[in-house]
RNA sequence: GUGGGCGUAGCUCAGUUGGUUAGAGCGCCAGGUUGUGGCCCUGGAGGUCGAGGGUUCGAAUCCCUCCGUUCACCCCA
């Protein structure tokens, strides 16, 4: 059974899907290539503590979703369960700060997080985001808001909610803390088990506590914008102008805190509320002070990551994925295991020049081998039968309209590229004036090809011959 | 970690108050055409009914345990 079945929370991706996920992929690089972002590749796991420190020790992530085990070397190994504290441990271990005033980095690939799965939670998952390391003003924290909008907007997505809040620095912050909690425990016996817990060792996340009743005591509370200091105040008021100079739309979310500790000022989510529970596209904000916390300067930071799994899920709900398709471009049909030999030099060369050839099997029949040829939607059908071999011919059969006609082996170069463009390697083509050109180049090269083709398959037919 | 739903063919699912060789559609393979796909027709392969235990003359069906899965809570992407 365990043998059989991928470990729970984690699923395979399979070809088919695969090509969603490098179109999605190839978007995404695209986008923040425009932004200037250069990829970071970290590893998958790092020592223990790093995620300890950089997340926070009472955060829900560190206390108990983690993947820690030791390594023979008895040192406590994580895998990673976010992108945020690697690329700023990788930050600091090359030093970056010395080398320009900021840094803007991206990372896309897999997390993990022992959580029971649902939808849209996985155990294993995948994630992209940007750090933009080194620049304070409220300019880096709106870039960042908008790169994650304009990619959704990209890939088709538009009426996405963002949520906005300023969760204040550490001196505001630690004000309203103590407002809310002299506010809280004066009810505390009314809130829900965990927000009793939180109220001594994190007050801020009771505030998007879900449960109806802690819901009914914090509508009481008054928002953290009251007690955002000038400085505070002032940078989430530019970062919302900025957002209006460009015409996106967002909303003012005063409970929106999110689980992480190293949260400063702007925190932010987009949300697409038909996800189920889990409906978070993507996450981020401001963290000025975690790059001192993980043993470097003080450098300030912001950044998003979102998950991938949402993201494609949300494209297929709105009917934004486009339909992918790796069809063959021909299908070679041999008949008989003599003539595979010959098809297997044909598909070959028509490979090598370019062509996606897939090759049936010659002890099928032809009627069985067509059948394959149209499940894999192959434009057209190159049969080669010994009627056709020993005329030095092959019948090329378009499977649209079934209309079919011999070929000449001398004349397949140039009867090929009249019927089918070659689906890889195309960059050299459809550029005007240099696409005659390039048509006559792919015509040369099929035809030295083919050449060698028939110099191999001579002496098969003539085996063929001496048998009978 | 807690709670609810669901586990029958590759897929989607039927299966009556417990009753004999567990079915359908789709898919797959083959044939109908000694060399022609899609439509149609015929046939075939494929199931320890999630696993183990119990009740019973008899269990896919009832009971228990476990496992898996799914949704939700906590939390997050």
């Amino acid at each position: 059974m365990t043998l059989t079945t991928a470990p729970r929370g984690t699923y395979d991706i399979m070809p088919n899907q695969a090509l969603a996920w490098q179109w999605l992929e190839k978007n995404i690089r695209e986008v923040f290539l425009l932004y200037g972002y250069g990829e970071i590749r970290t590893p998958i796991f790092e020592h223990t503590e790093l995620f300890q420190r950089g997340i926070g020790e009472t955060t829900d992530i560190v206390e108990k979703e983690m993947y820690t085990f030791t390594d023979k070397g008895g040192r406590s190994i994580t895998l990673r369960p976010e992108g945020t504290a690697s690329v700023v441990r990788a930050y600091i271990e090359h030093k970056l700060y010395g080398q320009a005033p900021v840094a803007k980095l991206y990372y896309l690939g897999p997390m993990f997080r022992q959580e029971r799965p649902q939808a849209g939670r996985f155990r294993q998952f995948h994630q992209f985001g940007v750090e933009l390391i080194g620049d304070e003003s409220p300019v880096a924290d709106a870039e960042v808001i908008l790169l994650a909008h304009d990619l959704y907007r990209r890939l088709g997505l538009t009426d996405l909610e963002i949520h906005l809040n300023s969760v204040g620095c550490p001196h505001c912050r630690q004000e309203y803390k103590r407002v809310l909690t002299s506010m809280l425990k004066a009810a505390a016996g009314e809130l829900c088990p965990t927000c009793r817990v939180r109220l001594d060792r994190n007050p801020l996340r009771l505030l998007d506590c879900k449960n109806a009743a802690c819901q009914g005591i914090l509508s009481r509370v008054p928002p953290i914008q009251n007690y955002l200091c000038t400085d505070c105040r002032h940078h989430f008021d530019q970062v919302v102008a900025l957002l209006e100079t460009v015409n996106v739309k967002y909303e003012l979310s005063p409970r929106l805190v999110r689980g992480l500790d190293y949260y400063f000022r702007t925190v932010f989510e987009i949300l697409n509320k038909d996800l189920g529970a889990q409906n978070a596209l993507c996450g981020g904000g401001r963290y000025d002070g975690l790059v001192e916390e993980c043993g470097g300067p003080a450098v300030p930071g912001v950044g998003f990551a979102s998950g991938i799994e949402r993201v494609l899920t949300t494209l297929e709900q709105r009917g934004k994925l486009p339909e992918f398709s790796n069809s063959p471009n021909l299908y070679l049909i041999p008949l008989g295991e003599q003539l595979s030999a010959v098809a297997f030099s044909l598909a070959t060369t028509l490979r090598r020049a370019g062509y996606i050839v897939e090759l049936g099997n010659g002890r099928k029949s032809l009627k069985s081998q067509l059948k394959t040829a149209h499940k894999s939607g192959a434009a057209l059908a190159v049969i080669i039968g010994e009627d056709e071999w020993q005329a030095r011919e092959v019948t090329f059969k378009k499977m649209d309209d079934g209309s079919q006609k011999r070929i000449a082996v001398a004349d397949l170069a140039t009867e090929i590229v009249k019927l089918v463009h070659p689906s890889v390697g195309t960059s050299k083509m459809g550029k005007g004036s240099q696409e005659r050109s390039s048509v006559d180049d792919l015509i040369d090269t099929l035809q030295k090809e083919l050449a060698m083709v028939n110099h191999l398959v001579v002496p098969l037919t003539n085996c063929t011959n001496k048998e009978e």
